[in-house]
Order: structure tokens, then sequence, then C-alpha cells
RNA sequence: GUACUCAUAGCUCAAUUGGCAGAGCUUCUGACUGUUAAUCAGAGGGUUAAAGGUUCAAAUCCUUUUGAGUACGCCA
């Protein structure tokens, strides 16, 4: 089989191959330069953002002309080191067969196109330098995130996507049903009968695997998600996907202080694991999007996190020399203009927010013993802003109990959540980590809708 | 959802502010070359997003629609 028996351009670029005989490669042809007595083409497989060259001694005996830029070749051969040229290697072809060709009205040329229209043509953008590097980067860092977790102990798990709870305050969710548009069950209020829909209730895709994540925290100890997430927030920013991927960590027996070491830790890893297992997406970032991004975020994993509370943040920012259009008021939940001149201007790298208004957080985050604020942290970057939000979660019954009536929540709906709280209760806590937005902060890429392959966004959902 | 900005050749952009729609790249043809975003010469390519209005004259001004970008809100 071919499939089997080719070799990986990468693998032949880092000379990690068996014999330079009879070698097969498939791939696409990235440019084409044809003279009379010589050609050359460069072909790319995926593996690599590099290319292999492909050298024709006798183009005359090729149907090169048949041959464009996008085609996808079968080309046998044998391989030369050829010390003083860009390349260290390359292929002669002996023969080449064409898989597929490309017509001359093939969309991507050879030159660079802007980001707006690759958006425009998602089926083809991966095929860019930039984007397959973007995707072999996204790749990598989903292993690292299984490695961290894998390594420390964590169990994956999987928590569900339709789901009947809204974990209150994280979104507006987009609704699953079966029912006829066309006609809807009534009620004798004249609403929606959801009694009559698919599973007996309203449902919708998840804004959190938070919830279920508590559950099995407290039977498997330590816990991770690591799936998709959907928001059907009219939300028409550079950091905001209507679907987009997080991981959320949930640990049994484990407070805010201590989640807190891990958050910064594992941000760290992620960017170590970039540093030295990404290396080859690291660079082609540093060169192309953001010059200086690794330098920058070497500095951060050799500097400590800056950790404050919401109240000293308050006062960090009524000091500020300069003007905000919000005003700043303890009680008030902080905007992007504030968030920034914490990370971006006074610390100059990742804040960790901690001990936030009760009046502005979610029902499941612990109370403080000042009844004021909640054991909630927020971590903060510059550029993106917020990565992480997460909390030590209420772990006594009486008092969630009393928050969620507070909240005008349906408490039977909740029962099984509240029975965790029951039966051998335990402190513990757990973040949500946005996969894009730490994607986005590593690689220096600005627009969300660049670092995932096929982005929904309000008004988006082609490809 | 709100505010602002933008839409001209396949792509990236000009058009001296209301006065003959143009360039580079891509594509095609030819030449030439161990080339490497090859190079050189030539050719093709347009209902200026759509609809309406003002004007002797609109890519340019006005209205509506559509799409995009940025900022804000919501959050990860």
């Amino acid at each position: 089989m071919d499939y089997f028996k080719r070799t990986k351009i990468k693998d032949i670029l880092q000379k990690d191959i068996e014999s330079y005989q009879d070698v097969k490669v498939l791939g696409w042809v990235k440019t084409k330069r044809v003279s009379k007595n010589i050609a050359f083409l460069e072909l790319n497989d995926g593996s690599t953002v590099k290319n292999l060259q492909i050298v024709i001694l006798n183009p005359s005996d090729f149907a090169l002309e048949e041959i464009n830029r996008g085609a996808s070749l079968k080309i046998k051969g044998y391989l030369e080191d050829v010390p003083n040229r860009e390349q260290s290697i390359e292929m002669k072809a002996e023969k080449i067969d064409i898989i597929g060709t490309a017509p001359d009205n093939y969309i991507l040329q050879k030159k660079e196109h802007s980001f707006e229209f690759l958006r425009e043509i998602a089926h083809l953008r991966p095929r860019t330098k930039t984007f397959s590097t973007v995707n072999r980067f996204r790749n990598k860092i989903s292993y690292a995130i299984h490695k961290y977790y894998q390594e420390k102990g964590f169990q994956y798990i999987h928590s569900p996507i339709i789901t009947a709870s809204d974990a209150e305050g994280a979104g507006e969710m987009f609704k699953v049903t079966t029912l006829d548009f066309e006609n809807l069950p009534k009620n004798d209020q004249g609403e929606v009968n959801y009694q009559e829909d698919f599973f007996g209730e309203q449902t919708g895709l998840t804004v959190s695997g938070q919830l279920e994540a508590e559950v099995m925290a407290t039977a498997l100890g330590d816990v991770y998600t690591f799936g998709p997430t959907f928001r059907a927030e009219n939300s028409n920013t550079s950091r905001h996907a209507s679907e987009f991927w997080m991981i959320e960590p949930e640990m049994a027996f484990c407070n805010l202080e201590e989640m807190m070491d891990l958050i910064e830790d594992f941000i760290k890893y992620l960017f170590e694991y970039a540093i030295e297992e990404a290396e080859e997406e690291m660079e082609f970032f540093d060169q192309n999007i953001e010059k200086g991004r690794k330098e920058t975020l070497q500095k951060i994993i050799n500097a400590t996190f800056a950790r404050i509370t919401y109240t000293e943040a308050v006062n960090i920012l009524k000091k500020a020399d300069q003007s905000f259009e919000f005003p700043v008021e303890w009680g008030m939940d902080l905007q992007t203009e504030h968030e920034r001149y914490l990370t971006e201007k006074h610390f100059k790298k990742p804040v960790l927010v901690t001990d936030y208004p009760l009046g502005i957080k979610a029902f499941y985050m612990r109370a403080n013993d000042d009844n004021q604020t909640v054991a909630a942290v927020d971590c903060l970057v510059p550029e993106v802003g917020e990565i992480i939000g997460g909390s030590q979660r209420e772990e006594r019954y009486d008092v969630l109990k009393k928050r969620m009536e507070e909240e005008n929540m349906n408490i039977d709906k909740y029962e099984w959540f509240l029975e965790l709280r029951k039966f051998g209760t335990v402190p513990h806590s757990g973040f949500g980590l946005g996969f894009e937005r730490i994607l986005m902060y590593i690689s220096g890429i600005k627009n969300i809708r660049d670092i995932i392959p096929f982005p929904r966004t309000p008004g988006n959902a082609r490809f």
C-alpha cells in the first residue's frame, strides 16, 4: 500500500529516514518553477510547514503543464543532500503520478492573503502556511493539556453536551428540541409545553461542564473536562465564539489558594511545552505573527503571577493616573478597560484577581466569612483579557440552598447538585480555561476566528 | 445588542476630495535560468457590494439593504 510506504516530508527534512533510495512522498504542490532543462516543485504534505523541493532533471518527460499549484501528487524518487543551498536535502523525481489536478482558478495564490479573506474560504485556508501551523499547534497544545493533567493524576471525564441545567451566569443557551416550530404544543397558560419535547423538559447545549464535573470530582477526586462549549450570546468581539473548547478541572478537597497555584503552574507548563515541543510553530508565530512572542512567554514563565483581591484591584484603579470610560466603584464588575490596565499597564504580566463581590458572581461560588465576597478567581492576561474564571465551590448545604433561593432558582431541578453537599461534602474548587484564548495568547493570533478551524460566530456557521 | 469604520479586477490596494476607473501580484502566452515568493517581455481581467436618489457629470455626496472589521457589553 502506498499510504503506509510513503515517507512524511517532516521526517525527510529532519533526515529521519532509513534510505535515500526508492522514497515515495504524497502531497500537494505549493509552487512550480519550470525551464527547458530543469524544473522544480515544492511539495507539502501537512506534516510540517516546510516544503520538500522536488528536482526534475528532464522536464520534457513529465506532464508538467498539468501540475499546477494545489495539485495532489505521488512522487517516487531518490533523496540527495545538497549542502550549499537553502534546503539541505531534496528529492530527484523518477516518477510522478497526478492524483488530482488543480485548475488555474485555484483561489489560494502564491502570496499572502488577508485573514479576513481566508475566513471566507475556511475549507481551503488550512492549506496555507499560517493556518496549517495554527492547526498543528492546536493539536500539540491539546496533547499538552491531557499530558499535564494525566501526569498529575487527574481523570479525563466527559460531561454531557445536551443538558437541562443552565450553569447560571455562564450565558445564553442554544435550545435543543424536536418540537415542530410550526405547531408548538401549548399548556393552559398558552406557554410552550416542554413536557411534550424529546427529553420531557427544556434542554440546550452545554454552556459549562462544571456541575457534572463537580459530581465526578466528588467520586474520582481530581477530574478535568476538555470539550466543546456553546454560548448563544450575540457577542461580536475578537475573543468570543459561539462554539469553543474549554478545559474545566475540578478538584475535591482543594481550596482557592491551592487551586491558584495549580492555575499558575498549568499556564506556565503550557508555555514551556509550546516553546520546547512546538518549536517550529512558535518560531513561525515569532517571525510572522508577533515579533518577540517567544521572549514574552519566557518572561512570564520566569515571573510570578500577580495576586490581588478585587478590593485591592479597585483601589489600584482608583489611584490610576488614567481616566476610564466607566467608573470604578466597589461592587461593580470590572470592565475590560480596567482589566487591561491591571494586566497590561500596572503589573505587565498575568494577574489573578480574587474575592469578588458576592452580588456579581454565580450562585455556586463559596461565600467568604465577610459575607460580602466570594472565593472566586479570574486570571487576566495582556491582550486577550480573561482566560480563566474559577472559584472554590459552596460546599455548605444550607448556605448554597439559601443562596439559590435568593436567586429565585428552581431548587427541584438542582436537587441532585445540592445532594453532593448532603452526603460527604468536601471543599472543592475548579475553573474553566478557554482553549482558544490560551492558544491566542501563546501564538499572538489576535482573532479567535483564526485559532479555531471552523469558527461559529453570530451569523456565521458555514463550513 | 450598541457605536464607529469599511466594501473598487481572482488577491492587495490607488484614483490629487464630484471631472477619461489604474498599479502590483495572480492567471495565460513567449523567452531564459540549479531555481527557491525565480527573472524578463507581452496579453487578459470591471454593472466600483445591491437598490434608489441628488447632479451637466458619482467609485466619490444622500437614503435603504447586505456583508465585513474594530471597540464596548455578556464571558472563557
